[in-house]
DNA sequence: TGGATATCCGTGCGATCACACGGGTGTCTG
DNA sequence: CAGACACCCGTGTGATCGCACGGATATCCA
């Protein structure tokens, strides 16, 4: 076995790669494992309807405390107390404490890219892709 | 108007929104359940280690076949392959066979927004977060 | 002070996920 | 034609997720 550093069980036969040049160009810039599962982390924030229309509406109005959220998602308190959990926890969004009630808003931090391309520009990717669909909101 | 079709599990007590105006301006222009739901079925497909590292490669060189990218990512042909099954099964990757290799690529209709801002863009915060870490890479 | 309110926290459970395993199909090679 | 490949598919399993439930805490009201 020498020195090899690759994963135990990881590969099975395949002796040649198909295409030696791209691997070693998709391995050299591809995206290293430690960095994708950062983002996936990340986006996997986005990739609950709950927590996206928290962050979306927060991005909306800036400011929303959790009973409010819960209305205006139509979703139960423990579903909106679930995410935001999760949301606080990774820091995307921070409180203010107002006697019993607790404000959310966007943290300050809150990653630029994210919000504008996650939350705003995806959006109209689902939007316009609905081909009928008669909620008349207004 | 009339909102009370809603759940009856949903709502507690809770009778007055703290903030009526916001709450209904997030309830008029929020995400809507449905589309929340597309959003994040799309984004889960992303939020995954090996199926972003698969795109992101397949961003990078173009085309490559099964073993191939198991090669580039050092991980099993089972993990990607399975991460290739659900991909093609959303339609965001598509297959050629040439013999018996099957070479994958985005799909033509590969959602220009979700290539550029996250693939691209999100990468690039995901790698400039690492404060260490001395990989040369290569 | 006692009770209602707004929210947080820990726990349990059903659903889903990622992936290994075993088996099957079509293709190339000797 | 037999065997090695490259890959696909269905199934089983451990892990995680989303959320309801029950209880705890701090605040406001009477």
């Amino acid at each position: 076995m020498t020195g090899s550093r690759e994963q135990p069980t990881a590969m099975a036969g395949h002796d040649h790669p198909v295409d030696p040049e791209r691997v070693e160009h998709a391995r050299a810039r591809g995206l290293g494992a430690e960095d994708a599962s950062r983002l996936a982390g990340t986006l996997s924030l986005l990739a609950d309807p709950i927590r996206a229309r928290i962050l979306y509406a927060l991005d909306l109005v800036e400011e929303l405390c959790v009973g409010d959220i819960a209305l205006a998602l139509g979703a139960t308190i423990d579903a909106v107390g679930y995410g935001l959990r999760l949301l606080r926890t990774a820091g995307l969004v921070t409180t203010r404490k107002e006697g019993r009630v607790v404000y959310y808003r966007l943290a300050a931090d809150f990653p630029e890219p994210l919000r504008d391309h996650c939350l705003r520009r995806l959006v109209d990717l689902s939007r316009s892709n609905d081909t009928e669909d008669a909620d008349g909101g207004e």
